[in-house]
DNA sequence: GACATTAGTGACGCGGTGTTACTAATTCGC
DNA sequence: GCGAATTAGTAACACCGCGTCACTAATGTC
């Protein structure tokens, strides 16, 4: 394998104008709602996600934690990188590159700023193209995220009932889960104790507390999962 | 719940430079390995991931087919995007903000451009720190989508046998895998079809060659698998 | 006290997965 | 030639995850 000649490679970043996109979600009801934001009068769309330009020295993740508490009046309790949105489709504040940031929150008593709203995920407003781009994607990594990572904890107080827990899975991944599995297949993972307290919601019997307490199980090394293919 | 008073959210892109950095995987003997480039005199590292701004009015991902073409001499088979990385980690070309593009190509004779060079992944030569980050999340991402999306595949020509898929996998994943449940989930799964021809490869039994050929599956929905939680 | 409602568990069965052990077809060394 | 080494491929067993059905348990409502 001969070698071609060296074309050096003449590399120069691009001056180009950037912008965070907040994609701040939470359970509401039974289904995950979207923050948005009204937008000045006079915009194409009269909705669009929280954004800004990171401040001097302010890292992306820090600028959507501030984006997304000024917003919500609160902070968010999970962050995840959605990725970087280059292509020609149109951003609100005209940016050249979005760095997509999807900040999640429980559905307790948040105050949302005047200019303000939650919308659901399947009835969103007309949006900016990009920011439209922006929240599928976000939906698409939370579902993929949740069975990887705790992030449905992060979303219920530190003691719930195992109903909450699949209720909040089930809202995250939008499809029934069968409770006596759902149950097993914690148990087997370690991820929860229960608690000396019982929760009593009205009718119904009470249900026991449980906190999350994630112990080292063996290394399950798993084969191949071809049963993940989606094509 | 009451509403806080509107503090109307001053959105304003930033401007800032941007860079779009490539890092191009191929599997070489038993590993995986980057293709890395050498730096111009007075840098200070020797060696970065190929990178460069995109081209007014070029995407992202053109960006990097681009730098990528120009490295290796040929168009790799897959591009990812890993996300876009703005901490104060230095960038060769001191950029604000990166975008890292995984790109994989097969193993066969590409010729790479005179000023670049393999490295195994586990044995890379001293790089600039945020080009050391957007390695080691190409190889997180990579090995998070192989389960999920046909990778592998499109690293093998159009005919290969099970012992290449599987050497594929192994080599994307870093671990051994066992030959009968390899071939018991591939079977399950629809995805290849073996065709008329077998080869022989010097010693041992011929092999049979396959093709990728998916097929629709009744649609398996799978619950909640906190098998694969990392915490 | 009957009924509705929610919580929680036991048991059956199927199928996926790890493992061991085997058969099959070729090249290499003598 | 012929056995050893090498690679490909399969059969069969055990186990376990998981969907499902059916049941018990504890509360509130009428």
């Amino acid at each position: 394998m001969r070698e071609r000649p060296a074309v050096p490679m003449k590399s120069a970043v691009r001056r180009t104008t950037l912008a965070v996109d907040v994609v701040v979600l939470s359970p509401r009801g039974d289904a995950l709602a979207v923050l948005l934001v009204r937008t000045p009068a006079g915009a194409r769309e009269r909705w669009s996600l929280p954004w800004d330009g990171p401040a001097a020295d302010e890292s992306l993740e820090d600028a959507a934690a501030r984006v997304a508490h000024q917003v919500l009046g609160a902070a968010p309790t999970v962050f995840e990188q959605i990725g970087a949105f280059g292509d020609a489709k149109r951003h609100p504040g005209d940016a050249g590159v979005s760095v997509g940031i999807v900040a999640l929150t429980p559905a307790s008593a948040t105050v949302p700023a005047a200019d303000a709203e939650w919308f659901a995920i399947g009835a969103l407003p007309s949006l900016a193209p990009r920011h439209r781009t922006v929240v599928e994607r976000a939906a698409a990594v939370v579902r993929q995220r949740v069975d990887q990572s705790p992030l449905a904890f992060r979303l219920l107080p530190a003691a719930f009932t195992l109903s909450d827990l699949q209720g909040i899975y089930e809202i995250l991944l939008d499809r029934h889960l069968h409770k006596a599995s759902f149950r097993r297949a914690l148990q087997a993972s370690y991820l929860v104790e229960p608690t000396d307290e019982w929760r009593s919601e009205g009718r119904g019997r009470p249900a026991q507390l449980f906190r999350f307490a994630p112990r080292k199980r063996r290394g399950v090394r798993r084969g191949v999962r071809f049963d993940l293919f989606s094509e």
